[in-house]
DNA sequence: TTATTTTATGACAGCGCTACCATAAAACGC
DNA sequence: GCGTTTTATGGTAGCGCTGTCATAAAATAA
């Protein structure tokens, strides 16, 4: 016995059939003309119009999904929405989905590849048209479903690596580097890092880790680092700061992992009344507006993350096929002088 | 002629009947045991779990959502990804959503109601379980799909107001008239406001309004305004207040309509050399981490952004059904005094 | 003119899954 | 022991759309 038309759906909302009625075409005449495919006369692609604003016909995304095997959706995967770095990354790939029929899914990994795979997965259930990633690293499961998926695949912030498909960002590792470089030729010798305890942040790590290549090459090292415990936050850089300081007074030049815990040592020092470059010279990372807007603006290194959301993005939409060529796109970035060190 | 099963297809992803084929069962038994429905015997779902496993099977949730004329997408349409306030919301929506297999699927609409109803529209193709859109103003096409759809809709951040389904916020006029009356009851007396252009958000026109009301309920009105052209930044509320001194240096406080544009203020009073609070009270509105991270103290209302989002997420997942009654929930407000008024 | 290409449209099957109904076997009530 | 409920499973149709192939009409070439 057939089940009733839409027995389980109320109220019966108007399909392609329906429009294609009214219109007097065929339904796959009317579905070209929802798609913009194929050759169609003027005057029938008027009459589906005026059916489908008559009818406010919504097309079925996932009938359409299903018939043709593939989705306009994008799986966006960030480590996190906490800092304004992701969130800006976003911003680019909304900026460049923006007149597309593209929409982005999301999911937050919090640094951990185990969530990164189990949201993967969960969201190539969608058929995704591109999957956008932080990093170059992945569980193994998730870097086979990457390299064998039929879709498009960027990793976006960093560009050490062997991407899959796109790699969009920078190198991490070098921006560390030349932040050490930067402070030794500013004078600097005794060098503290205040950072936090996710060491899952790669991009962080990467970047104390080029730091410590270019001291080490000037004959210096770290005196003392710290790493608060928890996400990385204001808070926690003022934080991290006083417990430095307090371990080891005779610094001359802290370094933060980002712009936020930066922030925060300048406020410890505010505090404290320490005199910031003179006595102690702060370095951040990623040249958010907020320490730019202080009378004394931050040093710093400008990211480009929106940049880097946008130019993955439009990388991505520009063909459906992975092509044999790997691309990465190096964004570069710049070292800010600021009045901090 | 019949199409050749998955001509247009490569490679040959398995399907559920393929994992029903290998467990030895009927696709519609595996199809329970993928979806945890009706009752099942242990050792069914063991064979069926074993064969999933070894097929590698990903679900095709549009096939799925096709059948069951429903998804597990949220819609989320914010208006802005500049502003940490609404990241906060999402990453409660998150949250809230993280152990469900509901997915958030973002769009962003730059506080325009006709950029809300355009991709409304694009997310209603995907039947999505549920919508979120932020304050309760939205088309009147939006608003009709919106009070039609089969789906459940949260209104967030605002309350102020007649929500379709749901509604998750506070009263952004009840804290401009409590800022309003906080800071006369604190002794201001000459009050200015240094905003931003962008007059189609709502909350902050909201605020405005509330403390204007205060105000002149004590006998007192804002003596002067400015509104920088642009969005809200920290900048732009560095420059605001420069511009709206230079027009009015008598003022005693001035009132920002949130926390960035506030930090802008007190960068260009510590710029300026004037006495934070004691020449000049500053206040913001949300309590971002980073004002209280100052070694004074950011005066502010503290907005539950994070709470709002995961109340809302968890409200819209009880149940599939929009009941008979509305629900607005008030997550209220706190005064933060802090240091700056 | 006639042959060929281009333009415009349609018939139809099938994408992979789940709602609906049916059924058989096991457990339970009295 | 016999009817009733519960548990476990399956057959089948169809969700709404689009890929494939076919076809007729119009435009162009020879």
């Amino acid at each position: 016995m057939p089940r009733k038309r839409n027995a389980h759906r109320s109220p019966d909302l108007p399909t392609l059939a329906d429009v294609a009625r009214l219109a007097g075409v065929s339904e796959i005449t009317a579905s070209r003309v929802v798609r913009d495919r194929g050759p169609i006369a003027d005057s029938t692609r008027t009459r589906v119009l005026t059916a489908i604003a008559e009818l406010g016909y919504i097309p079925n995304r996932a009938a359409g999904s299903l018939a043709s095997a593939g989705s306009t959706l994008m799986s966006v995967l960030l480590p996190s929405l906490s800092n304004i770095v992701f969130p800006d990354v976003l911003r680019g790939i909304h900026s460049a989905l923006t007149h597309t029929a593209y929409q982005p899914v999301i999911g937050v990994t919090d640094y951990d590849p185990l969530i990164e795979e189990r949201i993967l997965l969960s969201f190539l259930a969608w058929q995704p048209a591109a999957v956008i990633l932080a990093g170059l690293h992945h569980t193994p499961t998730a870097r086979r479903h990457l390299e064998h998926g039929r879709f498009r695949v960027a990793e976006l912030m960093d560009i050490d690596g062997d991407p899959v498909d796109i790699a969009v960002g920078m190198s991490h590792r070098q921006a560390g580097y030349e932040t050490g470089r930067h402070l030794v030729q500013r004078g600097y010798r005794r060098f503290g890092y205040a950072g936090h305890s996710v060491a899952t942040d790669d991009r962080a790590s990467a970047r104390y880790e080029g730091l410590c290549t270019s001291l080490r090459e000037a004959g210096l090292s770290l005196i003392a680092e710290h790493r608060q415990p928890g996400p990385s936050s204001t808070k926690a850089g003022r934080e991290s700061l006083e417990i430095l300081l307090g371990a080891e007074p005779s610094l001359d030049v802290v370094v933060f992992p980002n712009d936020d815990m930066a922030m925060g040592g300048i406020f410890h020092c505010m505090h404290s009344g320490i005199a910031v470059r003179e006595k102690l010279g702060i370095f951040g990372f990623n040249g958010l507006d907020i320490g730019q807007a202080m009378p004394m603006p931050l040093s710093t290194i400008l990211s480009r993350r929106f940049l880097i959301g946008l130019t993955a993005a439009e990388k991505l939409i520009e063909s459906r096929e992975r092509p044999q060529e790997k691309t990465i796109i190096n964004t570069g970035f710049d070292i800010i002088e600021g009045a901090t060190a």
